[in-house]
RNA sequence: GGGUCUGUAGCUCAGCUGGUUAGAGCAUUGUGUUGAUAACGCAGGGGUCGUUGGUUCGAGUCCAACCAGACCCA
């Protein structure tokens, strides 16, 4: 018996059904790092238009996780991209490598009893140590970039750029002295980061205390009643730092509120409307009208501004001032501010411009000549002020309280917040030099001459809106939430008291606090000998040999920027300082949290600088949460680590995941998830291979066809593809990644496997192996091929990568030194794509009932069926203009199309073929045998084994 | 508490400017094939479109409130 399986074309391919990527991928990582790939793609891209995506420093602390990896696969997947859309993309990660996480990794591992420069060397080897772990899994994500030349915050260069970049803000004015709360620990006696804050219960003495009205004209104005001359009224305060009361500077009311005027045995009271009632309970005073609180009149807080009103035991007067942060929570409904004391009243003491003085030294005790409570401990204070108020009969109420209250977490002791002297960013100072106006402003911003704009005299919150404003977003709702912030942030406080951070370069003369004359110069000065040595170079500077005799009325300043300020700058230290690169970029991509964070930083910044924004557009991915939605957390339990993911399933799976995903909002990912992802990715890996393995004796050089003489359903599955194509490379344009996906694993399934390549299988398995009919095949299916690994490979990098070595027959070669895939035109009217979509709907309904049949036991394989269909119109001919090849789009043994009268006739036949079955092709053939040296062939088999083959036109 | 978002089948996503019985892939069930075989084909089941109100002749699609979740603030 003759053996025909050995006399098909079956498909045959080196390309594994099984990735095994976990095992492979790291090989393959480690090929394209001795290749040279990144360097590689960057000659072939040379002198294209650039695209630069920047990319924004990590934390160099602490090993990646799936956040990171999100991240760094969204920029690569849009890098390839745009490098297959032709464009030259470098990509050249970075770290941010200074800054108080690291300091207090050093500080566990070695103590805290080290010399400041040891310090900062075990800093800086700890950061590297880091960076090396993080870039190693970065690598292995199967992310392209220039590894071996990353920029680093800490680059001695870099940290003379951010140095200079902070030159060029306080030229420009923006850089200005002043006062501003932090936390401060007594035992530290310094300032502590957010970071080291904890927080505990403690008891504190809550104090409700009267001030007294100076102006009762005025405030009779303002409730609109008259009040007798020889009335008391006092604005009551509740407070549980008595302490502050000696910095107080004014009370605050909410504009919005209402607040009443009281009557009682200690004369008026001004209290909220809300907390009146339980106000006076409290300090136990009866009321003498209906509701019960003696209340005489009303107004809104906003008609109490400027009230003056006189402190409760120091001569000066304090004035009423109206902000929104007042609530009804707890206390009076009128708030005690202090503004060196706290952050809110800060905040609304900038805005009011009351002083900001601190009278609390650095080791908590008040400045020696202060009224009643110098040289107390603030502590002990509390009980001075409180008798004292007691005495003057200022005191309304004083009960003891339990309350959560920030603590030092080193000493767990309680802190105090105490203003200190701080370097700010302005938002709202004009800078130095003449007024422009922001018109004049946007018509600068257009031509862009790479030169700084001039943009002197335009506060930095209306150069930043309007940068934000010629901002494309990605998503778009992102402006909005940018726009919001900088509408509301305060100035920003640039300087800190630490160690490991690029030092603010600055001489402060010792009397006059101000700067000195030659800063610019002294700057750079600095920054040249920072390139040199680092850091340390300003650390260990002896200012006489910059100053020289004047060494002696300045002092040199300890502090440090903001790490914020390092990346922030990014533009200047990077962009502008790299051939490869340029500012402003094109793109930069970072989680939602950076609209705070890097987004900020570095627009206020290239705003100070350059009067423009560093980026072009802003993408903005979300968090990754786990199944339920909630965010991931050790103490939940429920964090996936990408590593474990990329040493079990693959890289690929985690790069389909980030793909697959909707990155606008949150990114779920769960076990069941990543289930999901691997069915998805076996479905292209696997209609790839099909592709591969029946094409792999397809030879371009010598098979090509001429579309036109390929059969219409090839070309019609040309067109297929062509459509795909057009459709994702849009939606890489757009950032759109989890259409893409989509698209793809639907691609597969239905074009493909349900439909093309499955009435494919018989042409290509039985066809004479270099029949007209096969080869036309052959050419479709290398054009699909071609197109759908460069379509994977932005996504699925190392499958992709793997196919192209099977393409090319090499292994030294990228796909992505090409393009995407140049299509030829399929050929094919609207008209014949009409007819092929109404084929396909045909299919479905033959299918239907094809499988009635089955279950009624009447065939198995459907090419034991034979089908009759009854057309009615237009869709008769679409049909019958098949001919005989339309039991090839069915897979029926036979198929016959007759014309019916109506729609209502229509329908279709399905009976059992009663023929003998070929031994080849499987088909129940009339023919089979009719060849009596082959007896169990049709004759179509014959013809294409021995003759000159079947014909094909359509299918 | 404020700002910016999200909430459609078990999972991931479509559903344009409001208009016929809400779609796809995967999963699931049944089944065929054994010449893509730890693969592939075919068919089926599965959704109060977060909840409740409202606008409209008509809402998954517009408005409001609420619930749940995310990020950033306070």
């Amino acid at each position: 018996m003759t053996d025909y399986k050995a006399t098909l074309n079956l498909p045959d391919t080196p390309f594994p059904m099984r990735g095994d990527l976990a095992k492979r991928e790291p090989q393959m990582v480690a090929r394209w790092q001795a290749q040279q790939r990144y360097q590689k793609i960057r000659a072939a891209r040379q002198g294209k238009p650039k695209f630069i995506l920047h990319d924004g420093p990590p934390y160099a602390n602490g090993d990646i996780h799936i956040g990171h990896a999100v991240n760094k696969i969204l920029k690569d997947i849009i890098v390839k991209s745009k490098t297959l859309a032709g464009y030259d993309a470098p990509y050249v990660p970075g770290w941010d490598c200074h800054g108080l996480p690291i300091e207090l990794q050093v500080e566990k591992k070695h103590g805290k009893a080290i010399p400041p420069s040891q310090f900062r060397e075990l800093c800086r080897a700890y950061a590297k140590e880091q960076i090396e772990r993080q870039k190693k899994d970065f690598i292995r994500l199967g992310v392209l970039g220039d590894w071996e030349h990353p920029y680093l915050t800490m680059d001695f260069k870099t940290e003379a750029d951010i140095m200079r970049a902070l030159g060029s803000i306080y030229e420009r004015g923006y850089l200005y002295q002043g006062r501003k709360p932090v936390n401060w620990c007594l035992d530290c006696q310094s300032a502590l980061a957010e970071a080291e804050v904890e927080y505990e219960d403690k008891t504190s003495p809550a104090i409700d205390v009267g001030f007294e009205v100076k102006d009762k004209g005025a405030l009779a104005k303002a409730f609109g009643v008259s009040l007798p001359g020889d009335a008391k009224v006092y604005a009551v305060i509740w407070t549980t730092t008595p302490w502050t009361l000696p910095a107080n500077q004014a009370v605050c009311v909410h504009p919005e509120m209402q607040y009443d005027l009281i009557k009682t045995p200690k004369g008026y009271l001004i209290l909220a409307f809300d907390l009146a009632s339980q106000c006076l309970a409290r300090y136990q005073l009866g009321g003498t009208n209906d509701r019960g609180d003696g209340m005489a009149a009303t107004c809104k807080g906003a008609a109490l501004e400027m009230l003056p009103l006189q402190h409760p035991f120091y001569e000066h007067t304090v004035p009423i001032i109206c902000g929104e942060h007042v609530t009804l929570e707890a206390g009076t409904g009128l708030v005690h501010t202090a503004p060196a004391h706290g952050l809110d009243d800060y905040f609304i003491g900038q805005k009011y411009d009351l002083p900001t003085d601190n009278p609390v030294g650095d080791d908590g005790k008040f400045v020696a000549n202060l009224p009643l409570v110098g040289g107390l401990f603030v502590w002990k204070a509390n009980d001075v002020v409180i008798d004292a108020l007691q005495a003057s009969g200022h005191l309304l109420h004083l009960e003891k309280v339990q309350h959560s209250y920030p603590h030092c977490w080193r000493h767990k002791t309680p802190i105090i917040f105490r203003s200190t002297p701080q370097w700010f960013i302005g938002m709202d100072n004009t800078g130095s030099g003449g007024m422009t106006d922001t018109e004049n402003l946007v018509q600068e911003k257009r031509s862009h001459t790479g030169k700084p704009e001039k943009h002197d005299g335009v506060a930095l919150r209306d150069l930043a809106i309007n940068a934000v404003e010629q901002t494309e977003f990605f998503p778009g709702w992102g402006r909005a939430r940018l726009e919001a912030m900088i509408k509301n942030r305060p100035d920003w406080c640039v300087s800190r008291q630490r160690n490991w951070g690029v030092p603010m370069p600055l001489f402060v003369h010792k009397e006059t606090s101000q700067l000195h004359p030659r800063t610019p110069e002294l700057l750079e000065q600095v920054a040249k000998l920072v390139e040199r040595d680092g850091i340390e170079a300003w650390f260990s500077l002896n200012s006489v040999d910059l100053l020289g005799e004047e060494a002696a009325h300045y002092r040199k300043l300890t502090d440090t920027l903001d790490v914020w300020f390092d990346s922030g700058v990014t533009h200047a230290s990077v962009l502008q300082r790299r051939e490869e690169l340029r500012s402003p970029a094109d793109l930069y991509l970072e989680g939602s949290d950076q609209h705070r964070g890097w987004f900020q930083s570095s627009l206020l910044t290239g705003c100070a600088i350059n009067g423009i924004a560093p980026f072009k557009a802003l993408l903005t991915h979300g968090f990754v949460v786990d199944g339920s939605g909630h965010k991931m957390s050790k103490s939940k339990g429920n964090v996936i680590a990408p590593q474990k993911i990329f040493d079990t399933l693959g890289a690929d799976i985690l790069r389909l995941w980030a793909a697959l995903t909707d990155y606008s909002g949150e990114l779920t990912i769960s076990d069941e998830i990543l289930k999901r992802v691997v069915e998805s990715y076996r479905r292209i890996r696997n209609t790839l291979r099909f592709l591969l393995a029946n094409i792999s004796d397809f030879d371009p050089q010598r098979h090509t066809l001429p579309v036109e003489q390929w059969l219409e359903i090839d070309r019609f599955a040309l067109a297929m593809v062509k459509r795909l194509q057009d459709e994702i490379t849009a939606d890489y344009a757009r950032y759109e990644f989890h259409l893409i996906a989509q698209k793809l694993q639907t691609f597969c399934s239905e074009d493909l496997g349900g439909f093309y390549l499955d009435i494919l299988k018989d042409r290509l398995y039985t066809a004479g192996e270099n029949s007209a009919a096969r080869r036309s095949s052959q050419n479709a299916l290398y054009h699909i091929t071609h197109s759908l690994v460069r379509l994977i490979a932005p996504i699925l990098s190392f499958t992709a990568e793997e196919a192209w070595e099977v393409l090319g027959g090499r292994d030294d070669c990228s796909v992505f030194v090409e393009e995407w895939h140049g299509l030829p035109d399929a050929l094919l009217d609207n008209k014949a794509t009409a007819a092929w979509l109404k084929i396909g709907a045909w299919r479905a309904k033959v299918n239907k009932q094809l499988e009635e049949a089955r279950t009624a036991g009447l065939i198995g394989s459907a090419l034991a069926a034979e089908v009759d269909v009854y057309v009615a119109g237009p869709d008769y001919e679409v049909l019958a203009r098949l001919g005989v090849d339309l039991r090839f789009v069915f897979i029926t043994s036979r198929a016959k199309v007759h014309r019916v009268a109506t729609e209502a006739e229509q329908h279709i036949d399905v009976s059992a073929s009663l023929h003998d079955k070929c031994e080849r092709c499987w088909h129940y053939r009339e023919d089979v045998g009719a060849d009596a040296q082959h007896p169990k062939l049709c004759g179509r088999c014959v013809s294409n084994m021995f003759g000159n083959g079947e014909a094909r036109k359509y299918a």
